[in-house]
DNA sequence: CAGTGAGCGAGCTTCCGCTTGACTT
């Protein structure tokens, strides 16, 4: 037996940190998160017995598991360090549980920060585990488990096998396809916003027309609806006398964000750097774990899992002793700037943000790839932004009268950078008014109408979507990208142009759930099973008393469903035209994992079924018979197939683009690497060798038919032809 | 950087939340 002590965290690379701190008389392994967890085959719940759950070890954590009983034997003391919040607590728990032994004492060790003085702090404070807190986290998981695995089943019976509903990824389907019917329902409304130049005293600028004699001024603009109103106005527009009426300029303070949460990370990553959520979290993942510099080793950023805008003590004085530095006493603000956390955070962790805010993007430039300096130069200047003190924006507002009409100019001006200096995107300004600007006549210049329509909402990108299930409190930070992955590998939602679009079965399958289970599946669901958690966890409700809870509501709607499963499975299909080429039976239309297919209606005595997808034709013939080639799916993504049944030709899936190298006539065609990964080459391999790992638009120029490599942004010049480029 | 190439209707699927490597389908 050795005199130390064992501390079990979660994560290696907090081991790391924690064995600088804490010396040679602590040995410190990580759990890798949870230990134990429900079968994955069964539903693991005893319901008729106080909905006891019934753990395992899965089977990817068996090693860890006895590498953990192996070490533990030669302690008598072990510290519990998993994550100050409900699923830690239950970790901690579990560990208990697998550890326990004569003669050992389990103490638990709660910090919120891996800093020296936190986690002395914590190991003079070390105390118990909070079994309600705990019953709390397995409540969370057995409803969770509740829901999942009563209700697929249920899909796999009245749609089709394989399909799955769940507290959050239903939710999360049902806001794509909400989104989806709003634009689906919207009407366009006609405007005509009227603009006017004006001059005075040789000074010239543009305002628009924003409030008539007889309407409100809603804080907006007004602008006609039509064009003969326009044309009813414009004579008297330009048959008024003017005058500026007033101009007012007012200094207003302009406020940093606070540093990033995963959320706010991957939506900034998303717009800022046209990168997804997972990519952003994979980028982070090696930013925090550390990347070898120069010969030494260090991890450059906090945790990115995190839903907490909290700074350590050290990392705000370090903020500013860098401000004070770097930029002077100006770019300080009087006191630190606190941000406030959204009420749900479980404040486990710190905002992201970097591990040493002196560490510049400057001077990791060359050390480190440029996609990982592209983001950790985002998560640095929007923490060290965060710190700095205030822009100040001068806000000039101009009315012009004349007759009964009133236009509006406004301009705007930086009167003082503040943190802006640091992260210039968080804001945008105006341009400023001419100056020279007094109240007095002003003469009209000219006056324009422009034809606009009002817009619809545009769909969800996957940061988007994940920005809207945060506002919502569904899903956690360390989920939200799997969820998406969910949705998309079961079929519900496609990408197309980096937007979330629901497919047939997922428009299918979301309204057959809301239907069924309307209150399981309403947005507000997750807030209030919150509020139920927070009450087990603080003993005013027991265990069994919140999962009997949800079991009531959910048995009954699940009993009410498989009573109408036959007019449900009746509803899921609509009959065709079509006869049965095998029987003459009548075809149903069905929804299915991979799109719509036809079966026969006499099933299960006959069992012909066909695709009843169209096949994307490519325009091209196959070389060996002729017939048309298709674009296709297999295993291994998009490929291109003859459409014939008897010949079995396939080519790799082509992109339109013509190969770049000099003279070659080839034309890029989309591959997979060894390890999977999607690359384009030259359809003339091995003649030509020409390769990236960069997607070839397919877009040429609409005048001169000059091809775009890269991914271009729409808009610009074509190079060959100098002119605008419009997509083909 | 470089194969391959489907299937819903069969005899298993499925949940959410913690955390990293395994490891050739």
């Amino acid at each position: 037996m050795s005199g130390g002590s064992l501390v079990i965290i979660e994560s290696p690379a907090k081991a790391k940190t924690l064995r600088g701190y804490l010396g040679k008389d602590y040995e410190i392994v990580a759990s890798m998160g949870h230990v134990r967890d429900l079968p994955k085959q069964r539903l693991g719940v005893s319901v008729d017995a106080g909905f006891k759950p019934q753990y395992t070890v899965p089977s990817d954590k068996r090693s860890t598991i006895e590498a953990l009983r192996k070490v533990s034997r030669r302690f008598d003391t072990i510290f519990l360090a998993a994550d100050p919040d409900r699923e830690g607590e239950a970790i901690c728990w579990h560990l208990s549980e697998l550890l326990k032994r004569e003669g050992v004492t389990f103490r638990r060790l709660k910090f919120n920060e891996i800093t020296k003085d936190a986690v002395l702090g914590a190991l003079k404070r070390a105390g118990g585990i909070d079994m309600n807190l705990v019953d709390a986290q397995q409540a969370r998981r057995v409803m969770d488990r509740l829901v999942g695995y009563r209700i697929s089943p249920y899909l796999w019976r009245a749609i089709g096998s394989g399909l799955s509903a769940g507290r959050v990824q239903t939710v999360a389907l049902r806001l794509v396809q909400e989104r989806e019917n709003q634009i689906a329902e919207f009407v366009p409304v006609e405007y005509w916003p009227i603009k006017a130049r004006f001059e005075q005293n040789g000074g010239e600028l543009s305002a628009s027309l924003y409030r008539m004699a007889g309407r409100r001024a809603d804080g907006d603009r007004h602008s006609p609806g039509s064009r003969e109103e326009v044309d009813r106005i414009l004579p008297s527009i330009r048959a008024a006398a003017w005058r500026i009426v007033s101009l007012e300029t007012k200094k207003a303070p302009l406020k940093p964000l606070p540093p990033f949460i995963t959320s706010s990370l991957q939506q900034s990553a998303s717009s800022a750097l046209g990168m997804s959520p997972s990519r952003t979290m994979s980028l982070a993942q090696d930013l925090y774990e550390g990347m070898d510099i120069g010969g030494e080793h260090s991890g450059l950023i906090t945790y990115m899992r995190t839903d907490s805008v909290r700074i350590a003590p050290e990392a705000l004085k370090s903020a500013r002793d860098f401000l004070l530095a770097a930029h002077g006493p100006g770019m300080l603000p009087p006191s630190p700037r606190r941000f406030r956390s959204s009420s749900r955070s479980q404040d486990a962790h710190e905002a992201i943000r970097p591990t040493d805010v002196t560490r510049t993007p400057e001077s990791l430039k060359g050390r480190i790839s440029d996609q990982h300096l592209r983001l950790y130069s985002l998560i640095w200047r929007r923490f060290t932004a965060s710190q700095a003190a205030d822009a100040e924006v001068e806000r000039s507002v101009l009315i012009l009268g004349g007759g009964e009409f009133e236009f509006r100019a406004t301009g705007e001006r930086l009167a003082s950078k503040g943190f802006l200096e640091i992260d210039p995107h968080q804001a945008s300004i105006e341009s400023p008014l001419p100056s020279g600007l007094s109240e007095g006549p002003a003469r009209l210049v000219d006056v324009s109408a422009e034809q606009c329509f009002t817009r619809p909402p545009s769909r969800f990108t996957e940061a988007g979507l994940v920005a809207e299930m945060k506002k919502l409190g569904i899903g956690r930070p360390s989920t939200y990208v799997s969820i998406i992955e969910t949705i998309k590998k079961r079929g519900y939602v496609a990408i197309s142009e980096k937007k979330l679009h629901p497919t047939e079965l997922g428009t299918t399958t979301v309204r057959l759930l809301v239907e069924l289970f309307p209150s399981i599946f309403d947005t507000s669901f997750t807030a209030s099973m919150e509020e139920l958690l927070d009450s087990v966890a603080s003993g005013a409700t027991g265990y069994e008393e919140a999962v009997a809870n949800l079991q009531r509501p959910l048995d009954e709607s699940l009993k009410a469903a498989v009573e109408n499963l036959d007019s449900v499975r009746r509803e899921m299909t609509r009959p065709t035209d079509e006869k049965c080429p095998q029987c003459g039976a009548q075809l149903l239309l069905k929804p299915g994992r991979f799109g719509s297919y036809l079966s026969c209606s006499d099933y299960p005595k006959c069992r012909f079924r066909k695709s009843a997808e169209k096949a994307v034709d490519s325009g091209r013939t196959c070389p060996e018979c002729g017939a048309a080639l298709v674009f296709k799916t297999g295993r291994y993504g998009r490929y291109l197939g003859c459409s014939s049944a008897s010949c079995k030709h396939t080519e790799p899936a082509p992109t339109g683009v013509p190969c770049p190298e000099e003279g070659c006539g080839g034309e890029l065609v989309e591959r997979r690497s060894k390890k999977g990964r999607v690359f384009y080459s030259c359809s003339r391999y091995p003649l030509c060798r020409h390769a990236s790992w960069r997607r070839p638009i397919p877009r040429r120029c609409a005048r001169c038919g000059f091809p775009y490599l890269e991914e271009t942004p729409r808009g610009v010049k074509c190079p060959s032809c100098r002119k605008p480029e419009s997509p083909s």
